[in-house]
DNA sequence: GCCAACGTTGGC
DNA sequence: GCCAACGTTGGC
């Protein structure tokens, strides 16, 4: 049971339209390291959906429900891409201002990476951001 | 919209 | 195999 974030353009591919789909592919990965990631998630993972240029923020929750296969969006079959499924919404979205500050989140590869679409997350990390997005206020 | 950081490509 | 040029991502 591996933790993950990944990363979308709210403009382009938003939480509300996973929600929407209820399940999709996670495609168009174009990266040998993000690659590599989405090759090691395994069914039952859960991983956070952020949104990034217009929303620097994480918004919920998904669950990997397909291994990685061939991305049918590819040209080439050694791109892959996962299935995902959104299983919850944060009560209030963490906020990358809010990551940076807390001195326990700021080594996140969101953080020391901002380009990486596709990346692990620590149970640590994992858990502080929750308590952040499902507490109630 | 700008540009820094990073990844990829291709000439040598 | 190096590295300059180019393209893309994503925070600001």
């Amino acid at each position: 049971m591996a933790y993950w974030l990944m990363k979308s353009e709210p403009d382009v591919f938003g939480w509300d339209d996973l929600v929407a789909k209820g399940v999709s592919p996670w495609d168009g990965v174009r990266n040998y390291q993000a690659r590599n990631f989405l090759r090691d998630m395994a069914v039952g993972d859960q991983a956070f959906f952020y949104h990034s240029r217009t929303g620097l923020v994480i918004v919920g929750i998904m669950d990997i429900v397909a291994p990685a296969y061939p991305d049918p969006t590819a040209p080439d079959p050694k791109w892959v891409c996962v299935d995902v499924k959104a299983v919850r919404t944060f009560d209030h979205p963490v906020t990358l201002e809010a990551i940076k500050q807390d001195p326990r989140l700021s080594d996140m590869v969101l953080v020391k990476n901002s380009r990486l679409s596709v990346q692990p997350v620590t149970a640590n990390e994992w858990q502080l951001t929750c308590a952040w997005g499902l507490k109630k206020a």
